[in-house]
DNA sequence: GTTGATCAAACTGTCGACAATTTATTATAC
DNA sequence: GTATAATAAATTGTCGACAGTTTGATCAAC
């Protein structure tokens, strides 16, 4: 589990050296690098990007204000717990977002805009049946939902989801690579993915059969979350590419 | 360890600069009493709040997390726009986290809990029905739709909620006060409020109706917008307590 | 009067320093 | 040996300074 750790060097021009900062944390936040609760040491971050303390504080009050970090006064700032709990309402806040946002492009888009969006969603499904890595893998999945979001016409969704699907990210990759793990044997031919049942309701603008469909594919996610976060717990303190 | 920790009391003292600038240019962004556009100046705002540049930068940031403020490398913070495309945005993911909070809330409340919250809903009904001052109406408002996202038991919902509900403040105050002098003639006798219409369903357990109920109360309000973001302009740049 | 170049002022981005506070360590008493 | 107190180390919170940009003003040429 190390996607990370590049970039460091890249970016001359840029010199933002506050959005390098944010980055570098947020990737780490992601992926609990830094472990749940535990504290992150400003210098020690500082010293490690090659700047000093005053753009390393900003981004991390950034990632606070975004729920990847936590912060008491005259403590510092830490990294956010992960607990059952906590990931299952990520889950229902995601229900609450893609759900709408499913409603809102059946509603707002053109037939043309529509056909696209089918179209451009099911061109992904290939690889996303036969994919063997789950980090494409959930790669592909999020694309699939932030396309539909992004249908929705609504920057805010957008940014909404954006958000927890970041905050989420590592849980679910574990999950997805146990499911690879579990159910490799068989996709069950004849099979209606998920993903495609979605689509078939979206083009058929079946805005109650959608919505059905989008949350009983995350709620199903959302069901495993406490086998799911125990994975993420071995894999974050044993760092054992996965339990 | 730890023996003598009150630390949680402790803390009251406000010696917290970054929290104080925080709290105060949120309230200003809320209510636009930065001009939407406009560049803030980071060294009047520190002079203003008697501290350094550095608390406000923080502060800065985490408001540009939360979507209050903007940013664009060196040139500095920014308001947010303000426009009736925003607004709507605003207007439909409230919609999306308040439909999915109602039903999270009536899937998960005890029925001791879910007599309590009718109960205390409907206590603040009377002050809703008579309040003349929009401001109080305002706040009122507020709390019914936060009380049902808490009764959702998802910390995450509640956060969301929150935040879309500062980012709008100010349009739906002045929402309020231009309907407060449309409607002031008639509440209608046997007319059933929108509150009491939505809490009924809630008390049935009635999922559907629930959610539809308070899907149509937000998406009347939704539809106002291009309206109340002219006069919240008019009011922000004329500075007539309205228009 | 408009355009463009030049210079001055204002502002941002970052740093290193230092005081205040928290945490870790050592010493002391029982 | 455990617990408490004293002390040292590490960490946070804030500041003022300064370099590098951007913005605004001045002025020259057409």
């Amino acid at each position: 589990m190390d996607l990370f750790n590049n970039r460091v060097f890249e970016m001359a021009k840029s010199e933002d050296r506050v959005g390098r900062v944010y980055d570098f944390v947020r990737k780490k936040a992601e992926n609990f690098e830094f472990k749940p609760e535990s504290q992150i040491n400003e210098v020690a971050l500082a010293k490690e990007l090659g700047t000093s303390r005053t753009p390393v504080r900003e981004a991390l009050n950034r990632l606070v204000a975004e729920g990847f970090l936590t912060f008491q006064a005259r403590r510092g700032f830490f990294c956010r717990p992960l607990s059952p709990a906590q990931i299952q309402a990520l889950y229902e806040a995601r229900v609450a977002v893609e759900t709408e946002a499913v409603r809102l492009a059946i509603g707002k888009l053109s037939d043309d805009e529509l056909d696209i969006l089918i179209r451009d969603l099911r061109a992904i499904e290939p690889e996303y049946q036969t994919c063997k890595d789950p980090a494409r893998l959930l790669e592909l999945d999020e694309q699939f939902h932030m396309a539909i979001a992004k249908a929705a016409k609504n920057p805010e969704l957008e940014r909404i989801l954006a958000n927890l699907n970041g905050r989420i990210r590592l849980v679910r990759l574990i999950d997805l690579k146990t499911m690879g793990e579990r159910e490799s044997p068989k996709p069950d031919a004849g099979h209606i993915s998920a993903h495609q049942g979605i689509l078939t309701h979206i083009a058929e603008r079946d805005e109650a059969a959608a919505t059905l469909a989008i949350r009983k594919h995350i709620e199903r996610r959302r069901e495993q979350t406490t086998e799911a976060v125990a994975k993420a717990f071995a894999a974050i303190f044993y760092n054992d590419d996965m339990a």
